[in-house]
DNA sequence: AATCATTCCAACCGCAAGACG
DNA sequence: TCGTCTTGCGGTTGGAATGAT
């Protein structure tokens, strides 16, 4: 399993994988072209990032897809075509190849009966009300009843509740933002949809959402994460609110 | 049990875009 | 402005696994 100038090509051994890990975890993603040198790896920087991409990396989802990720993911294509990465990013633990392999060998071949009902409708029912994806915040009355679930508050839109001057697409807002959130000690619990019940909907709900008024619980624990992951979410459909409005 | 067909997914390839000198 | 290098993406392929006969 040799290509061009003796470099290994196929499938990766355990032992490869085990120094491709060692590698990033030493110097972190990024500078791929350095990766085979530093890891000792006999294969080519593409192949090194792929493999570290569609399986090393942690946090990636194996087995079947949910019904729900199936059911976002022909909605999102039906918007943004085969853009799988910008699929991908919106299905946690997913890859791009992972989503690409399953609309071709499950969707695609198969005539999905999904695919078929939302051929049936007519093109000026795909374009959505897209609205332009903002940065929420929670309301200061936010009460957290101790382990159940209780509707105590609601996202309002930014400029109802503090000042954050920045948008969320210029470059050092993200932390800032985030910093700001955690040290004022108002923002302490974790939120998740009326519609859905699942955490870390609401930004999905914004994109969606032909009317911004989501309701949301409190439900939780204190979860620095959870802001964080709001904010990966809002970012992410930053990115696709942009390319919708290209077109 | 053997053979052939099909499915599935990891990996490869070529291209485009961005960064940089 | 141009050329080179690197990265990231989508399309495609190869082969292992599974199912059918």
């Amino acid at each position: 399993m040799e290509g061009t100038f003796g470099v290994r090509k196929g499938a990766w051994s355990e032992e490869e994988d085990i120094l491709l890990k060692q590698c990033i975890q030493k110097h972190g993603e990024g500078k791929w072209h350095l990766v085979p040198v530093s890891a000792g790896l006999n294969r080519c920087r593409k192949s090194c990032r792929l493999r570290w991409l569609n399986y090393l990396k942690p946090n990636i989802k194996r087995g079947n897809f949910a019904a729900d990720e199936v059911d976002l993911m022909l909605r999102l294509h039906k918007l943004l075509g085969n853009r799988w990465s910008l699929i991908a990013g919106r299905l946690p633990g997913r890859t791009a190849n992972d989503v690409k392999n399953y609309w071709n060998t499950h969707l695609l071949k198969k005539g999905s009966s999904h695919i078929t009902k939302l051929k049936e409708k007519p093109q000026d029912m795909v374009k959505v009300n897209v609205i332009k994806p903002q940065p929420w915040t929670f309301s200061k009355n936010l009460t957290w009843l101790s382990g159940k679930p209780a509707i105590v508050g609601s996202f309002q839109k930014k400029e109802d509740i503090r000042d954050i001057s920045q948008t969320p697409m210029q470059s050092e807002s993200r932390i800032n933002w985030w910093e700001s959130l955690s040290n004022c000690g108002e923002l302490d619990e974790r939120a998740t949809c009326t519609q859905c019940g699942r955490l870390n909907e609401v930004p999905k709900e914004i994109f969606w959402a032909e009317e911004m008024a989501p309701e949301a619980k409190v439900v939780g624990d204190t979860l620095d994460e959870d802001v964080l992951n709001y904010w990966g979410d809002l970012s992410l459909d930053m990115d696709l609110w942009e390319v919708l409005n290209a077109e």
